[in-house]
DNA sequence: CTTTATATTGCACACGTGTGCAATTTGCAT
DNA sequence: ATGCAAATTGCACACGTGTGCAATATAAAG
């Protein structure tokens, strides 16, 4: 609406106050909620506010403050469907609340991350919400000790307290192996990566130890990058020589790729002839070419446990800090020979 | 390194000023690039403000300056992958020239696009990228006349000038429509969905008037959301009613879940009786399950444009704004009868 | 040693806003 | 009309930083 003051810079309060006939504090009042303002002078400011343009300067009230109001997310491979997920409901769900997301996309995860924190506690953010991928603990600490609080999804960090959520990597990876046992399995691999991090080390060492607690030796595999090609690699490589009849892939990227490669390049039939499942439940997991059982990960609850943690420490900064730990439920589709149509358990 | 303020808020220039026995300028220079400080000042300061854990307030800085070099990214649907792909590209680039992105995903495209774009220019945001979706001309408007540089994204907005780097999707449609007549197709069919956005129209009405041009009748879908399901309900829609030897789906999405229904649901052999084109080339069109014939966007490039208008616009602002148009490159797979193995032309 | 040019430093003001405090106006009951 | 409480308003200071200007210290040249 209005005339906006179409050239050059922003307008300020003083401007709007002059241009109204009142005094800039009843300009900084009408644009705060809860202050005292006659009906007349707030009429009077938004008046000119919409003819000349007015916005309010977020930078200079967030110096008063201490306090942004931004939240900062930090992550890596955003690109990959997963974390594009987890972003995306994240972000939507910050700005709802009034927040705004600053993106932290460290391009490499160990390297960058800590720089990157770093870089964005400069701009007194209310928050940082790590959602994949391990910054160095010395960087989280200074965090907390400014008074930012730190939330860390799907990353342990051991040894201080810090506000965590988490799926139950473990319970998944001992799920698949039941499952896969329970199917008939009995020449099991996991695949995973060459990354290190702590969720896919969860995930195949839960599978490890439940198969070798029934007797049953698991080929591994674990190494190239957490992407489809991995699992195609890894297909390639163990399919035929170890004669695998049931694989875990820890992630459901991997495992579309272990598919791919079982199906086309060595004729495996599934599940007739071999069992596969996932980690994850990202969309292409439900696509008909693929069909895989999967085990999802409740990004909707995930992303409200973070908000819910959010709002609370901007309440009760020095509450006690603690670790939420989310159920991963197996999505059953066509991957494992008789599961079919079964509904989810936990 | 050090002791860290460890409690409560943040540690201000005065605080490493008294601490180190300097005037509060000098610290302020320390941290300012091209400053005069001498050698010994400098080295005090660096060590208290390395004691107590200082970090420069961006909020002030910012304040002075009347920028932030803060860049707005707006978009919707982030979550689907060539619109991930292009946030994550954009972002990395961003944080490596020196600036921080503020993520501005709107849930309703057209609902929240303005507002978002409103709020962040609280921020005094150095320039905002429009990724995707088309935002009220109003708002760019006001964004312009602020003077904050707005970029367009693949979408175009007729009737004053705004920076804009948009792909060639007519000349992808024209190509598109060009392959298919080539393969000997002439029951042709384009798949697109219910929101008339200007690149899913460009791509639509292009290939239709190649096609018309030669003589061959094309049949219309366009319902649904931009989606994988949408492909699919396409193909089980057209497929057999209209014997459907050709089609040209206008996202990547589409045309996955249009094969997949092709030849999972209407046992179609892809590529001998039907043949199809997708765009933009998202990772899963290369997957073995599909080796699905596309037009890439150039992703890379296209980032790479915006980051040389946001550069140019920071030294002149008011150099006259451009379009970019950036050619659509053919990625030949195997879902086109006789191009498999082809190389890419434009 | 003196003169002059240069590098360094501190003071004080500016950026745009929120807010306590005192002064003023308004509303209401007496 | 008068008294009193409540609402409104403006002043002035604060937030944490950058920077022009003048003062001072240092280096270079004679």
């Amino acid at each position: 609406m209005g005339q906006e003051s179409s050239r050059g810079s922003f307008v300020t309060a003083a401007d709007i106050a002059q241009h109204a006939g009142v005094s800039r504090s009843a300009v900084s009042r009408t644009f705060t909620p809860g202050a005292s303002v006659s009906n007349e002078v707030r009429e009077r400011v938004l008046e000119a506010a919409g003819q000349l343009g007015y916005r309010v300067n977020r930078l200079a009230r967030s110096l008063i403050h201490a306090k942004s109001n931004i939240v900062g997310l930090v992550g890596t491979d955003l690109h990959q469907p997963f974390h594009a997920e987890c972003l995306s409901a994240l972000s939507i769900a910050l700005l709802e609340d009034g927040f705004q997301c600053m993106l932290l996309n460290a391009a490499n995860a160990e390297r960058h991350m800590g720089a990157l924190i770093e870089r964005v506690l400069e701009y007194r953010v209310s928050a940082i919400v790590v959602m994949n991928g391990s910054p160095p603990s010395r960087v989280v600490k200074e965090c907390i000790g400014s008074g930012v609080p730190v939330i860390l999804v799907n990353k342990l960090m051991p040894g201080f307290a810090v506000d965590t959520v988490v799926t139950d990597h473990a319970g998944g990876g001992r799920a698949a192996a039941e499952r896969l046992l329970a199917a008939g399995c009995r020449r099991l691999a996991v695949v995973s990566s060459g990354a290190r991090t702590a969720s896919l080390l969860g995930r195949m060492e839960a599978f490890r130890n439940q198969a070798a607690e029934a007797g049953v030796p698991v080929r591994v595999w674990q190494e190239g990058p957490t992407d489809y090609s991995t699992g195609r690699a890894a297909a390639l490589g163990m399919l035929d020589k170890d004669n695998i009849d049931g694989a875990f892939c820890v992630t459901d990227l991997m495992a579309l790729g272990f598919l791919d490669a079982a199906r086309l390049d060595r004729g495996r039939r599934v599940p007739d002839d071999l069992s596969v499942i996932g980690f994850d439940d990202i969309p292409q997991a439900s696509w008909n070419a693929y069909q895989l059982t999967t085990f999802r990960q409740p990004v909707q609850i995930l992303t409200d446990q973070v908000m819910q943690i959010i709002r609370q420490r901007a309440e009760t900064p020095e509450s006690p800090r603690s670790v939420f730990t989310l159920p991963a439920s197996l999505v059953a589709r066509n991957t494992v020979r008789g599961l079919a149509g079964a509904e989810g358990l936990t």
